[in-house]
RNA sequence: GCGGAUGUGGUGAAAUUGGUAGACACGCCAGACUUAGGAUCUGGUGCCUAACGGUGUGGAGGUUCGAGUCCUCUCAUCCGCACCA
């Protein structure tokens, strides 16, 4: 009979279906694994990136259960976001119903390729059972002050009318509608990730190793932590009256105070307080104000694209050292949302402030040596000159010293600043978690109580894209206050959701059972995390890891649970599917649908491809007919039992052995050896199916029954990870599938040799090779050695004999 | 600009971490069996050379008996951040 792909795999995954056999044990005195592929959004088809993603999963969760492990692998649905009301527009379909369809649809393709998962913890981000927990999180974070309302600038998009993220962005554009994103202040929801800041970047140290560097200095970098002085600059009198006395004084912050005594002028950012009052009292007028205004008004994203530009605001400010006074001005590229949004200028010593002070003529002083060209700022650190009384000192000493000197004189104090900004939640869309607070004309901002949690969805609306859907339906907005009782308003933005994925990997961690009562199980959870490997693609390495990692420590701080702090002990971030050279989609025409792939050659095919083609780590080129290849691989794996007779491992007297029996033992014991450290450690499965077809054609090159046996007993157990369903299958026919749940221990006797063959080479540069007995000597080995290779050594003297034990000889000649 | 990675045959990739470069595949070439084959099997296949041999891991140096692997410089490609004071 020939491999007939889809009856066998119908046939596995249904036995399995029925036997529950990927459920976890409540067990918890057995070792555990958590094996984590970030969960998919519904988006209607599963593309190759999830194969890959849940292949690579699949093979680790299936190797430890192999292993004895209780194994924990779940599956669920990053079920809210824009897609689907972007799809109710377009095809008059309800979010809901298209979102629910589509994990129907998804499940089914799922597990078409045979993956492991826990089916009773699956969930949808979306269920109001998930939103009920999520809000009382909320709840609490507000209660505790993490989490609080602010009105500041957002990218708004006048079309769609919501607030978009960063990431949905595109060139100063709405990735949806095209129409230009503006900014706007408006009130939204924060979340005080940056308390967190110095406890993200500090456990990056324990994720080394671990993680994928890159993914550590990606979130480093993001953190972006800058240590340095922070002070203030006194207007002058004329300066405060001009500004009628609102205000006297600003903070600036700087990571340079080596260079305190090179500043020329002040910048701040264009939306700062003080350019602001200017412009309101009228002391700025015109168009310089009209231009001062428009900048303001510009995105950071625009502002970074434009030339520098900046206006003289008439004001001055007194330098704390010297009394000096130091004009002040505005510019573009100044950030309002870092540093209190003001700089103090040395363009001696910064590209920046250089940059910007020639072009307007401003002074430029030089304060650090070694400034050779007058056409550039220095920047790098040197010896202070110019600097009163710090002249001399390193740049390193006087940092230190003019912070002590400000701090003493009270004028100034040693601060870090982080990059890193508070995370903006809420979005005006109908498809997400709604905010569970009230707005009462009496209470102000009042959170709901948790008996009324879930806060759930109306389902009767109107997705048009026009608008908030909830804050245009009739009634779902009018409540009575929780706290007071009168009449009301609901909040009707939504949650983000990275919301949701930053805390599904602790409720899969909890049994079903507790769903209903409780967000998350301490004891559950305490078992289950953290994750022992997470695996997904790397373009989630610092918004949704960061937001995991920070939720994690924050629901620990809540009280939630204790005793670890990161979620995801180990990260594969695995590399994209491409076609062509280029990543799949759509647009570009180059996309290779995985069912298509099933129904043609079966989910063991693609799978093995996927993991043979390339390391998980590495971008994966799709070649059909290396696809051809790997269901070659498995047709002649499927062929090959017609050649095992016994039904269990038996045992072999290796001596008795002729050499090509021999190999093939070796082939087989050395690709044992290997997928240990493949699975545990390196995750190189293209290694370790090459092992195998290694194993398998040398097993082809003899006929012994015995080696025969005990080879596909060894085979079928290795790659039962990797194509699940053939590998269980050929195990049930030959073994009854004995060899899946027996730990084979490796025999030192297979790698005993009688006979070694040395590479013999002349000055490095391999001439030939011996075969010696194992137990040789160097003596013999060196003399064997130059009768080989006479010709080369003829007439020459030698100089150096080197043999490296089991590997070569090396004859070094003048 | 800053940061991170990656450069090995026609292609995807290996190389036990300093010890025979190119395992295993794809492709290609030749042959066998076939009415036929995009099926299957066998053999070959880094490059130059008729051969002896030479040469070869982006490039140039260096350390070493010996370097894909270590060091210095350099080039190219990819990714991330991008005026963070």
């Amino acid at each position: 009979m020939s491999y007939n792909p889809s009856q066998i795999e119908a046939k596995w995954q249904h036995i399995w279906e029925d036997e529950k056999a990927f459920e976890p044990s409540a067990d918890k005195s057995k070792p555990k694994k958590y094996i984590l592929s970030m969960f998919p959004y519904p988006s209607g088809r599963i593309h190759m990136g999830h194969v890959r993603n849940y292949a690579i999963g699949d093979a680790l969760a299936r190797y430890y259960r192999k292993a004895s492990f209780n194994v924990l692998h779940p599956i669920g649905w990053d079920a809210f976001g824009m897609p689907a009301e972007n799809a109710a527009i377009k095809h008059k379909l309800h979010p809901k119903k298209w979102t629910y369809e589509n994990i129907d649809y998804m499940r089914g393709e799922l597990s078409s390729l045979g993956l492991s998962f826990s089916k009773e913890r699956e969930f949808a981000t979306c269920d109001e059972l998930y939103t009920q927990w999520e809000q009382e999180f909320i709840i609490k974070m507000f209660e505790s002050g993490l989490l609080y309302r602010k009105s500041t600038h957002v990218n708004w998009c006048e079309e769609c009318h919501t607030v978009l993220a960063n990431e949905q962005v595109e060139e100063g554009c709405c990735w949806r509608c095209d129409n230009e994103v503006v900014q706007k202040e408006m009130p939204g929801y924060y979340i005080a990730i940056t308390k967190y800041a110095d406890e993200l970047l500090g456990d990056l140290k324990k994720l080394e190793g671990k993680w994928p560097n890159q993914v550590l200095t990606m979130q480093e970098n993001w953190i972006g932590k800058s240590q340095g002085l922070e002070f203030e600059f006194e207007l002058t009198d004329e300066s405060k009256a001009k500004l009628n006395n609102k205000f006297t004084k600003y903070k600036v912050f700087t990571t340079r105070p080596d260079t305190i005594y090179g500043v020329t002028y002040c910048a701040l950012a264009p939306e700062h307080s003080i350019v602001k009052e200017l412009v309101d009292n009228g002391s700025i007028t015109g168009k310089m104000a009209q231009k001062i205004t428009h900048l303001a008004n510009m995105s950071e994203r625009e502002r970074s694209m434009m030339d520098k530009e900046g206006y003289p605001l008439d004001i001055e400010v007194i330098h704390p050292l010297t009394g000096e006074n130091i004009p002040v001005w505005t510019a573009n590229f100044v950030l309002g949302s870092y540093g209190g949004g003001a700089v103090m200028a040395v363009p001696a010593h910064d590209e920046r402030d250089f940059e910007f002070a020639t072009q307007y003529n401003l002074p430029i002083k030089t304060v650090i040596s070694g400034r050779q060209n007058e056409n550039e700022a220095h920047i790098g650190e040197g010896e202070l000159i110019d600097s009163h009384d710090f002249n001399g000192l390193s740049s390193i000493q006087a940092k230190a010293k003019i912070i002590e000197m400000m701090e003493n004189k009270g004028l100034g104090k040693a601060t870090i600043n982080f990059k890193l900004r508070d995370w903006g939640v809420t979005r005006q869309r109908y498809w997400g978690a709604p905010m569970p607070f009230v707005h009462c004309d009496s209470c102000g901002l009042v959170s709901e109580k948790l008996e009324n949690l879930p806060i759930a969805l109306p389902e009767d609306v109107e997705i048009t894209g026009a608008g908030n859907p909830l804050d245009n339906h009739p009634t779902w907005k009018h409540c009575k206050c929780p706290k007071c009782g009168k009449d009301a308003l609901r909040e009707t933005d939504t949650l983000d959701t990275f919301v949701q994925s930053s805390w599904y990997f602790l409720r899969y961690a909890t049994d079903p059972s507790k769903w209903k009562k409780e967000a998350i199980n301490k004891e559950d959870i305490s078992y289950w995390m953290n994750v022992d490997q997470y695996v997904g693609g790397i373009e989630h390495a610092i918004l949704h890891l960061l937001y995991a990692r920070f939720f994690t420590k924050a629901l620990r701080d809540l009280g939630y649970f204790e005793g670890f702090d990161e979620p995801f002990e180990r990260l594969l971030t695995q590399g994209m599917v491409l076609k062509d050279g280029a990543k799949m989609s759509k647009s570009k025409g180059n996309t290779v649908d995985p069912d298509a792939i099933i129904k043609e050659y079966g989910a063991d095919t693609a799978r093995l491809f996927i993991l043979f083609a390339a390391p998980p780590q590495k971008e994966l080129e799709w070649n059909d007919s290396a696809v051809e290849g790997a269901y070659r691989f498995i047709k002649k794996l499927y062929d090959r039992q017609n050649r095992v007779t016994l039904d269990k491992m038996p045992t072999i007297d290796h001596a008795t052995l002729n050499k090509n029996e021999k190999e093939a033992r070796l082939k087989v014991y050395e690709a044992l050896q290997k997928s240990l450290h493949v699975y545990e450690t390196s995750f190189a499965f293209n290694t370790l199916i090459a092992a195998c077809m290694e194993a398998l054609n040398a097993l082809d090159r003899q006929d012994n029954e015995a080696v025969w046996g005990e080879g596909m007993f060894i085979i079928l157990n290795l790659l039962e990870p990797i194509i699940p369903h053939i590998a269980t299958q050929l195990s049930e026919t030959l073994f009854g599938r004995k060899n899946l749940h027996t730990k084979i221990e490796i025999l030192n006797e297979v790698f005993v040799k009688d006979s070694i063959i040395l590479a013999i080479s002349i000055n490095g540069k391999r001439r030939d090779e011996i075969e010696v007995a194992t137990e040789a000597t160097e003596d013999e080995i060196i003399a064997k050695a130059k009768e080989v290779v006479a010709k080369w050594i003829e007439g020459k003297t030698i100089v150096k004999e080197i043999v490296v034990p089991n590997k070569l000889v090396n004859i070094v000649v003048k």
